[in-house]
DNA sequence: CGATTCTTTGAAAACAGTCAATCTGTGTGG
DNA sequence: CCACACAGATTGACTGTTTTCAAAGAATCG
């Protein structure tokens, strides 16, 4: 139940983890399993857990003024969700985390990932990589927020994460693209011709 | 010359580099002066170079199929400019990066820059320092891109970067906020009242 | 089932983009 | 030093895209 875990570790060190350090590992972490519209992180609190998800989905979002929904993040199996302002800078976060499926979550403390990441090189190695995956991943897609129409990007989403239009509703996938349940559905339409 | 960099490296990676270590890293990076308009990148190529801003000021963008630009990055003094996904992965960039006043750029090589990270522990904690608070600024950006209106946008430019609005003519800011030259006089003129 | 959430569709409104013309300031070459 | 070219800014009229509001149908879940 761990191995998803000590996989993604292994694979974003570039390293081989030895038994005696996933055993530390393992021991900063608590699995929580979390039923369907549950709260990891709710706006106003500071986000005390980074969370890797063995199963199920989360998402993290903004609700504006008016009461909207605003996706920022769509998480699946072997992701890590948390607000990282508020992880890093202890503030209370502007953001909401619930899970979208009953889901298995692997939680773990800033403190304890601090502790991991300064006495386990391999811990501090899967966090760089993780950082520059995510530098670059985000500047795909502010590019995209900002340069390309609502259907270049659901086509793009077509193309990027096709496991994500049989997983989530549309009204989420919407979100998570910057539109309107109603323009989605519409866009969705004439795609598919 | 060099000293914008040394502070630079004091303050992201939270010690005072020793001189011998400073005179290593000096020695890795070119002093470069461009002129207005001169290129750092061109799409197709791969980016060679991780640049620091001493003086001036420069942009990222792409051009779409119509050739519009959109600029992706605004960099003046003390920031680093280029493409993170062509740097890391080696493969042609999507990207330009030209200069968009007379600059003096310090520019060092991947190679060099990792070398540097493997031998001097203060480069390695600088650059993790920076990917984290550009993974923090990307959230920002993303959700911003994704969930205000064009006003709402510039509200927020002349919040976040004053200083922006007095040095960039507008038809970049336009494009850095995703919008037409047009809808940014007409958003500036309603909101300057 | 019955209730809730999600999806689709239509019509009108708001928002931002396009095209075109004019105006401004800047800088360069003659 | 002037004249002209050029890049940028503004404005108006129009177009097109996306949102909003409303209603109804489909799917899901307890």
């Amino acid at each position: 139940m761990h191995n998803a875990l000590r996989n993604y570790i292994n694979k974003y060190s570039s390293t081989t983890i030895s038994d005696d350090d996933f055993e530390q590992i393992k021991n900063a972490f608590v699995l929580k399993r979390f039923k369907k519209g549950q709260y990891l992180l709710q706006e106003g609190d500071v986000c005390k857990y980074f969370a890797f998800i063995v199963k199920g989905s989360a998402r993290q979002y903004s609700v504006d003024t008016k009461g909207v929904e605003h996706i920022l993040h769509l998480g699946i199996e072997n992701w890590w969700v948390g607000d990282r302002e508020s992880l890093n800078m202890l503030t209370p976060s502007k953001y909401n985390i619930d899970v979208l499926e009953d889901s298995e979550i692997l939680l773990i403390t800033v403190e304890d990932m601090q502790r991991l990441t300064d006495t386990l090189p391999v811990i501090g190695k899967m966090i760089n990589t993780m950082n520059q995956r995510n530098v670059i991943a985000s500047q795909k897609r502010i590019h995209d927020a900002l340069s390309l129409t609502a259907e270049e990007r659901f086509i793009e989403l077509m193309k990027n994460q096709p496991d994500f239009l049989e997983r989530f509703p549309q009204i989420m996938l919407a979100s998570y693209l910057g539109i309107t349940p109603e323009t989605f559905s519409r866009i969705r339409k004439k795609v598919l011709k």
